[in-house]
DNA sequence: GATGCGCTTTAAATGC
DNA sequence: GCATTTAAAGCGCATC
């Protein structure tokens, strides 16, 4: 461990820390609740959570590919 | 799939996890963040979430506690 | 640490381990040769590889897919 | 993406890669599985991984003396 | 038994 | 081009 002598500094950083870690679980308890709502409509958690998985990295992909063909663009001076 | 026919819900449910779930991620971009700035300040990150963690279960075992404590004054009618 | 006294599961165990991990590590190298050459024949990396964990994904959602089909279907009496 | 035009260049690279992956995948359960019957006897498959990881560095660090002695040797014209 | 979490390990980006 | 630093994945664990 290091940073200065005790002085606030530290705690200022916990207490952040703290705050973010909280909401960040309350989002968490959230999502939690939206699968057992959709559960309880008749859909299967398990499989929920992989389609929205592959959402994702579909997204992921397309993002890449849109960025590759702006590097490509403005190579070829095709942009800015 | 389960759930009714191709009706609204399930892309509202789809809509809402994905939303929450970015909240979710720039909240731990914002931790990161906080970290960061931590070690740009000489402390060591990885004794710093020791510390947290350590905090998070001291918290969880003082109400832990405090709900056993409740339990017996309640037993013994110094309670509802 | 727990085990019997010195005998010789321990060896056995780690030999086994540390041979399996060899063989995975190869393989990781042969992957990583995949793409050096992927590369040599102009295609980007890091999309190619955001294109792989996509189709993994596909193929995990589409897997979990058929599967509760199948547990319908079963469920109706119209397998086994 | 970049590459040839739609040819059957990408579809290979990607099928080659995949089954590297799966071959992988398949030697990391065994790996799980040689850990999981550790365990079954006794061993602790946290400190078990500490060993292999030690004998890892012990091996890496032997083999950089190696390399270093032979360097020594030669500069000292005892080699080659 | 399933889900969230943290650690460990591995790959990628970047700066020298 | 190599070495360091940082992001990501896999894995085991603890919790509910």
């Amino acid at each position: 461990m290091a940073g200065p002598g005790h002085n606030g500094h530290l705690k200022s950083i916990v207490d952040r820390i703290e705050k973010l870690n909280e909401e960040k679980s309350a989002l968490g308890e959230d999502i939690t609740g939206v699968y057992a709502e959709a559960k309880g409509q008749g859909f299967d958690i398990k499989v929920l959570r992989k389609v929205i998985a592959a959402r994702k990295m579909d997204k992921a992909a397309r993002q890449e590919m849109e960025s590759l063909m702006e590097t490509y663009m403005h190579n070829l001076g095709m942009l800015g």
